[in-house]
DNA sequence: ACATGATAGGAAAACGGTTGCCTTTTGTGC
DNA sequence: GCACAAAAGGCAACCGTTTTCCTATCATGT
């Protein structure tokens, strides 16, 4: 039989509202009541139902967790696992708990996001994705419901965001290339229609002519951020001759494909092409060569994204955007012999 | 403003019960009355909020998911995540969502499962656990709530479990290595505490022993699942000469820092000593060599966590176990050069 | 001792559903 | 057309909290 705040009043010889008081510091209770309640409760183990608070209250502090976008992984993506476990821990700390919403439970093809935020009554919702995305998402980011995004722009009224600072990712790795004399560079981007895709890959056109560095069409190809199309790519550009004397995948995965496909050609890396990703998954250690990186700073993107998520459902600040830095991660895939002269540290 | 069932029985004409037992299937309502029902709510989008239906049914639809035992890692272990992916996808498909509980949230020291499942009236729960596990995981278990355990045993009046059939996984790398004429292995097992480990120890030694092989002391060694550990268990296995022919790690990340300390040493896999990992994690297929390992069948698992935890909250059924086999999966780091004979497909 | 304001705590409505029971309506067989 | 059973749907209590408003008590200054 479980405890419910009358048992708990009677035991402690007060009224319910009393109670309910104590343990939410509100009103006006004297220690001395104060004290006697939460003996009871302690002694009792007692703990409000979650359902009841929160029909009375409408809060739940409950976070939604969406993946959202075609991300054909889901609660196992490992660059994005890393920022939700990050997260958690730390909404968690701010006293939430979280909801991750499974798929296919209500409308089959439509995903109603903000019906189910409004169903549970969550406090905010975590939005990740690596691409601009379904329509569902985007009436919830127009909604009043707190939201953050990672990896993806959200402009709604009371949505923040914060990603990588994308422009950085290609201007790292170019500039990184450019100060060791390489000057012909492929680019594998995600789908033509992802922003954060887009974001890079203008970025690295940039700064490609910004330094009087070569690309061309042929080289800028397109995959879906996974190992297969990375492979892809690589053969599209196997294909054309010449060469260029560096690649950068705008995933690890995909870069893993490129080097997978270079070592069926037989194509040495880093001796006859360099390879760079961007991630750092864990596999970029394990590989072979070792995979080059750029490194989004997860410990920091999933504490920011906690953050900012509370202080958005407290109604403390405005809506805003946060640009993490990136940084470049060398590894054997992108060594560089210069007799000495500009090596790596 | 909300819409709620009364504004719907307003709407449809007809009371709120009866629009409930429209939403329910229950009671007896005419078709007639259904249709109009249906219409109203189809056209405003209504949906009942999820705290005052769970506050007065009891029940939630949500499933708890919880991280138990010293895994490091949680939202973020390359096993245990494709698992609940899968489990995430078959559960929601049964009308469940799910919900993470965040540490730190009650009591700092320890976590209290048993209360958040009754404070949230959950309907279930699924636990991960690479291991035996602390005390709140057994409170758990011992109650009436329905648990599934992944890779854990559990026992509780109303827990069933699913893990991979840990003989089988040291019989089938012992067996494999037999049939390839090797003789002399190594093991890296988990904690000396973990049921997992040392079921998979006990198996291994049996069968070593039934094969007329050989393994002896200091070639058994323990990590934590981790690559530094199975880097350091590798290194005390070095200490000690002779070498063993091959070395069974019981999860791939140590098998990586096996062959990690390998490299170091200057020791060529799989030439002069082979390594078998276990969990096909995706850094498998990329590190060099690529690791062999024992898959377990995560979709498997995945699945039938999913439709035993259903089952059990239905109490159609009475608590199970099921053991899934596991596959062995050959990879370059257990290549073997017989001249022809009893070469790997 | 008294008015006054502050403080403590109680009563009850509200939150949005569900459900058992009871009444009304409908259909059936004669 | 009538008695009766079955079907349909309304009523109201209930789930376990919170919160507003109100009253009773207490301390204070005069």
């Amino acid at each position: 039989m479980k405890l419910t705040i009358k048992d708990i009043a009677k035991m402690a010889g007060v009224s319910p509202g009393t109670v309910s008081k104590v343990i939410n510091h509100t009103g006006n209770i004297s220690q001395k009541t104060i004290k006697r309640v939460r003996k009871v409760i302690e002694e009792t183990g007692y703990q409000p139902t979650f359902s009841a608070k929160s029909l009375a209250t409408k809060k739940s502090n409950l976070i939604g967790l969406i993946y959202a976008g075609n991300i054909n992984a889901e609660l196992n993506h490992p660059f994005f696992n890393d920022v939700v476990n990050v997260f958690k821990n730390a909404i968690g700390n701010l006293g939430y708990d979280i909801l991750v919403f499974s798929n296919n439970k209500f409308s089959k093809d439509k995903q109603d996001y903000l019906a189910r935020c409004r169903h549970f009554q969550l406090d905010g919702c975590l939005i990740i994705a690596g691409d601009q995305i379904e329509e569902a998402t985007t009436e919830l980011d127009q909604s009043n419901v707190p939201c953050v995004g990672v990896d993806i722009i959200l402009n709604g009224p009371n949505s923040s965001y914060v990603t990588t600072d994308n422009n950085k990712v290609s201007e790292a790795v170019v500039t990184h290339l450019y100060l060791n004399r390489i000057k012909e560079v492929a680019f594998i981007g995600g789908p033509e229609d992802s922003v954060i895709s887009n974001l890079r890959k203008e970025s690295f056109i940039k700064n490609i002519n910004l330094f009087g560095m070569l690309t061309k069409d042929d080289w800028l190809q397109h995959g879906d951020y996974f190992e297969e199309s990375g492979y892809q790519a690589m053969n599209r550009i196997l294909e054309k001759s010449p060469l260029p004397q560096a690649v950068f995948a705008i995933s690890d995965m995909m870069a893993l494909g490129a080097l997978r496909a270079l070592k069926e050609k037989g194509i040495s890396v880093p001796e006859e092409i360099k390879i760079i990703g961007c991630d750092d998954i864990e596999a970029c250690r394990y590989s072979n060569p070792s995979l080059a990186t750029v490194k989004q700073d997860k410990e920091k993107i999933g504490q920011l994204a906690a953050h900012m998520l509370h202080d958005l459902i407290n109604g403390d600040v405005q809506p805003t955007s946060v640009l993490v830095d990136p940084e470049l991660v060398i590894r054997e895939s992108c060594f560089i012999d210069m007799g000495g002269t500009l090596t790596n540290r």
